[in-house]
DNA sequence: ATACTGCACTTAATCGTTTAAGCAAGCAGG
DNA sequence: CCTGCTTGCTTAAACGATTAAGTGCAGTAT
């Protein structure tokens, strides 16, 4: 069996009360018994259990929560917003908690107080688990994009700015064709980086040309092949917009394929700047995204929610153009 | 306050028994009074909670052991074991917790009993988690490597053959100066890669070229830089073989800003194929790692730790190569 | 009639902590 | 000498589930 609080306090004859304030700094207790205990405690290698505590107190958990983790996990744009969370839970003393499942689960954790709050990543526009919150109000915020009607925390990046950024980037460079590789429609992120696009063109006297946008999903062979079709379409494109880096990696690919060339035929730029993105060739022109500081940002505000702390709260961080060769034409 | 299984027991006219009974589908219920039971559960929203059920059985969570969880997170081959983690754990009905912190801290945290059991990923050769893993036997399984002297499971690719796979591909294709870009010596697995490269060289019959061996960090600039590095050196390399596809998508950047062609004038290969190295130009030959499988594995082993079953195992998986542009001179 | 069996429950102990409340002793102030 | 306060402990009641053991009752076998 394991070395229980009460085999400590036996062995340094005192009560369980007294181990537990020697443990936690609490209740008054001289600087003899401490030593005692304390020396106690080492020789029997005693470890509180996590299970007792956390049925009195919180659970200092807090999930992440990915729809389909298996896959979502592997997004590098993604894997730098858990950075920045990782580092910020440890920083706040909490531990994090990984969880795919429905819409239902995810409350059900909170509610069964697994954890103490839910940190919501890809937000469908119309999100099952923005109704399941709503019927049952745990701490949450959501980072990245909020679904449309949903209230709640939300951490993010000013998406529709960013994307006019690179959109008047892009028309800056004489570019007048300029295509769109959009996410699925389903992304609450999907919107504003469709309207901001829309908007940097308006401002251009552009009309929206639909036959250059395309909607994808979210890895390379979807960028490759999203190029394909806008290759296929009447107007050639002479710059591109990715709504994510990724997407962009695989158009690069298909422009080469096509035996065009990146930056000269045809310009283009992604929405994440990713580290590689320094790095592909040709170098990827992108706005940088402060993923980092969003992971950390999204913690702090869980943190408030759960410690009682204010209100709902909105925080859009801004996002700042990088670029690269691959718009250098 | 939340709603208890005692007032659910007292709502639906039985004992708080009964109730765990219905839950749990064990015991004898009636048909009626299950039914009852149900429906009150349903109208408290009655949701066990997580600490009480712990506190008398096991707490159904692996503990992701990620040293330095902040950065290493980000790295996409990484991500795609992870991936497989999380679809077996779910499978299992096991959560995750995600942690890095130091060594002690997550053999505590298995004491604790706040994990069944430990995924150990990152192994140094000599490292401090497997001196407190030897002083508290916890179940626990290397993921990727293992350090020098540990025991324990391991579930991992046999890095040895994946290397000395690709060095003699590179051999075949008449290159003889081969370079290796290494990761960081301390790594466990910077071992193995060594090895398997040297192996290849000297059934090739070819001297090892200390010159050509460089050690590296783990992202794409600590990639480039270390070709700069080779680049400066007496021999120029005719072949690269990088360590990680990040490392070699460094190299690859390298070489083209050196005004060198990849494929001609040096051929590159990388040991991940993580789902880009199809997508950079020029795609990268690289052995492709059963990551997803590995993951799986890892925690198929722990869980049968966990449960009470047999001893140590070693799962070493098959590499095979992918051959792309990168080598096809 | 008696004993046995099985069903459908209840009672109460248990898991390992934390912490409010209580208590004894010592001491200062009146 | 009594009161009140502080110090340093102990006692025992939570926290909210699970589950072994017990109970009453109906039905069946002897």
């Amino acid at each position: 069996m394991r070395t229980t609080i009460r085999q400590v306090a036996q062995a340094a004859g005192v009560s369980t009360a007294t181990v537990s304030y020697v443990i936690n700094g609490t209740g008054a207790v001289s600087g003899e018994t401490r030593a005692r205990v304390q020396a106690t405690i080492a020789e029997l290698r005693y470890q509180p259990q996590y299970a007792a505590q956390a049925l009195r107190g919180r659970s200092h958990t807090i999930a992440l929560v990915l729809p389909g983790a298996a896959d979502r996990i592997a997004d590098p744009a993604l894997a730098e917003v858990l950075a920045g969370v990782a580092a910020a839970a440890v920083a706040r003393g909490y531990h994090l908690l990984l969880t795919s499942g429905g819409a239902e689960d995810e409350v059900a954790l909170a509610r069964s107080g697994r954890v103490d709050g839910l940190l919501l990543f890809d937000a469908l526009a119309e999100d099952p688990r923005a109704a399941a919150l709503a019927r049952d109000p745990v701490p949450h915020v959501w980072v990245g994009a909020r679904p449309s009607h949903a209230g709640g925390a939300l951490v993010g990046v000013d998406l529709h700015r960013a994307a006019q950024l690179v959109t008047q980037h892009l028309l800056a460079q004489r570019r007048r064709r300029v295509a769109l590789i959009a996410l699925p429609g389903e992304l609450a992120a999907s919107e504003a980086c469709f309207a901001g696009y829309a908007a940097a063109l308006a401002v251009a006297g552009i009309a929206l040309d639909t036959a250059l946008v395309v909607e994808a999903g979210r890895t390379e062979a979807d960028g490759y092949r999203a190029f394909e079709e806008l290759l296929a379409g009447e107007t050639l494109p002479d710059a591109l917009l990715a709504a994510s880096d990724e997407l962009a990696f695989g158009a690069l690919h298909a422009i080469h394929d096509a035996a065009l060339e990146v930056g000269i035929d045809v310009a283009v730029a992604g929405m994440d700047d990713v580290p590689l993105a320094a790095h592909v060739f040709p170098p990827l022109t992108a706005v940088r995204q402060p993923r980092r500081a969003l992971g950390s940002a999204a913690v702090a505000l869980l943190d408030r929610q759960i410690s009682g702390g204010g209100g709902v709260e909105v925080v859009l961080l801004d996002a700042r153009l990088v670029v690269r060769a691959s718009t250098a034409g």
